[in-house]
DNA sequence: TGAATTGTTATCGT
DNA sequence: AACGATAACAATTC
């Protein structure tokens, strides 16, 4: 389940070994998941020397010496790895194998098949329908103002659309919403001034915390990091809220699991607008 | 055995 | 028609 702080962690662990690589073999084991297929990706990057490697949104970048671009997204259970290394070539999951020009080889595990592999010479393009990185300066309160007043949708899912912003999964939308003390139901357009900056500030904050840890580590998927033991909310159902104590609840928001403290993030705010039940009675 | 898991897309509904 | 919500889907693990 690799989101932004995971696949930021790929790219900067696997960087060193790629970049002014040449690629001189590429292998696909799994056709659907090669685009627009196996044989396009292969005639397009095999001879090119890798120039960087970076991520946009959810996807890790492959920036090629012609200008073209190689594309891989992670989904559920996309993985990394080198042939030389004991936990890198010995699974039955290998789906795509690069051999580059010195020797090396690096190995695309992908137990679910979700992944993909994507090669592209207009960039620009196949990258157009993502939303604003939310950790580009560009994230401002302004520009978040504004794409939660443009629609109505629920919080929870919104965050999770990546053509409004890129990089959020299930862990760090909750995360996030926790922080921001908002609960996942509310509606975008009914957010105050001081909300939408607080939502900012947390969205910001959580990915910056899980990168600094390397991101999460729930499962198998994803074993390096050491995120979870800072998770306030995701996966904590029943456990104690670590800012109040209340219980954790889990509940489902289109269709997927979503935790909230229900004290720390109620539906409606505690304090403003809340019509008295009883009046204090005034004189005659 | 089947419930749980995710991001994306196709489809439904208002 | 346009938008938001929902269902379906890819395939595997435990």
């Amino acid at each position: 389940m690799p989101e932004l702080p995971e696949v930021e962690t790929v790219v900067r662990t696997n960087r060193p070994r790629l970049i002014g690589r040449r690629i001189v073999a590429f292998e696909s084991h799994w056709p659907r998941q090669a685009r627009p297929n196996p044989d396009a990706v292969r005639d397009g990057i095999v001879g090119r020397t890798i120039r960087n490697l970076s991520r946009r949104a959810k996807w890790i970048v492959f920036d090629l010496d012609d200008g073209s671009h190689l594309l891989v997204h992670l989904r559920m259970s996309g993985r990394f790895g080198w042939s030389n290394e004991p936990e890198g070539s010995n699974s039955h999951h290998i789906r795509a194998t690069w051999d580059l020009d010195n020797g090396q080889q690096l190995c695309f595990h992908d137990a679910r098949k979700f992944g993909r592999i994507v090669f592209t010479r207009d960039f620009n393009q196949e990258t157009a329908g993502l939303g604003v990185e939310p950790l580009d300066r560009a994230f401002t309160t302004a520009v978040l103002t504004n794409l939660l007043h443009r629609r109505a949708r629920r919080l929870k899912p919104l965050l999770l659309d990546q053509s409004v912003i890129a990089g959020l999964g299930n862990i760090y939308t909750d995360e996030a919403l926790f922080r921001a003390g908002l609960h996942p139901l509310l509606q975008s357009d009914r957010l105050n001034g001081t909300q939408i900056a607080s939502l900012r500030d947390s969205i910001r904050h959580v990915l910056r915390a899980g990168i600094r840890h390397n991101g999460t580590s729930i499962d198998w998927v994803y074993p390096e990091g050491q995120m979870q033991q800072r998770l306030m909310v995701y996966g904590r159902a029943g456990e104690p809220c670590r800012r109040c104590g209340a219980p954790i609840r889990r509940l489902l928001v289109g269709q997927r699991s979503t935790h909230i403290c229900p004290t720390c993030q109620p539906k409606r705010s505690r304090r403003a607008n809340r019509t008295p039940s009883r009046r204090v009675p005034s004189k005659v």
